[in-house]
DNA sequence: AAGTCGTGGCA
DNA sequence: TTGCCAAGACT
């Protein structure tokens, strides 16, 4: 299979613990899959537990993150490790609260890591599970305006009772293979039926783009200046 | 609350 | 080729 899903290649790593769950969360913020592999099993072999990754030196683990992008994200891992290691004996709180005010950790990130881990039944909200809400209601605002919607939504359709772990798993793979931003396998989108971007036949219209800012003429005037200047220097 | 952070995939 | 943007969080 020339792509795996990130539940395949995870579950090749015995068990959800929260340290595993926790680094690929962080290197999988903006950063796509098939990138994040290599770097998982490589950073796993050489730091195989949160006290190891803290025992290391900031160095080291740049270098292990050399190439991924987001530095900070590689910054705040470490740090995040020691805090783990002096200020929490070496595991993971459980309480949203405690677990979004560690560096790296936001709201969606820390509630992934506690509904793998902990069968905790909390929404989450990345990129994948945004796409798939954004079509299935057809959100038309932008997604500067949206997120409060998304959130409510995201909610409403966690599994209170059972499943957490295998719904929060289901609804990322669904927006990573099947849910896809370009030309979407909507035939075999379990969902189809109740979607209103595929009933409507509109899912190229969703999510809705970013409106971007329109640079001020005094900028744009510099940015010529600018323009001009290296082509005769 | 808008800007920033990195790299690679894709049209 | 260029621009957009991806399993976000921080300031």
């Amino acid at each position: 299979m020339a792509s795996a899903t990130w539940s395949q290649t995870f579950t090749m790593a015995k068990k959800r613990t929260a340290y595993r769950v926790w680094l690929s969360e962080v290197m999988l913020q903006q950063t796509q899959v098939q990138t994040v592999i290599p770097y998982y099993l490589r950073f796993l072999t050489k730091f195989p537990n949160v006290t190891a990754l803290a025992n290391a030196s900031l160095d080291d683990v740049l270098h292990a993150w050399a190439g991924l992008g987001y530095y900070s994200r590689a910054r705040n891992l470490h740090k995040t490790a020691i805090l783990i290691r002096d200020k929490f004996h070496g595991k993971f709180p459980t309480s949203l609260e405690s677990m979004i005010a560690l560096p790296g950790i936001g709201r969606s990130t820390a509630s992934a890591i506690l509904a793998f881990c902990d069968q905790q039944t909390l929404p989450i909200l990345d990129g994948n599970v945004k796409r798939v809400l954004s079509r299935l209601h057809a959100i038309s605002t932008v997604p500067q305006k949206n997120e409060k919607e998304l959130w409510l939504l995201a909610q409403h359709y966690t599994p209170e009772k059972t499943d957490i772990i295998d719904y929060t798993q289901a609804i990322m793979d669904l927006g990573a293979m099947i849910c896809t931003r370009h030309s979407p396998k909507c035939t075999e989108c379990p969902v189809a039926q109740e979607c209103l971007a595929y009933t409507r036949n509109e899912t190229a219209l969703y999510p809705v783009k970013a409106v971007k800012k329109s640079l001020p003429i005094k900028k744009i005037f510099l940015m010529v200046l600018i323009n001009k200047k290296m082509k005769f220097s």
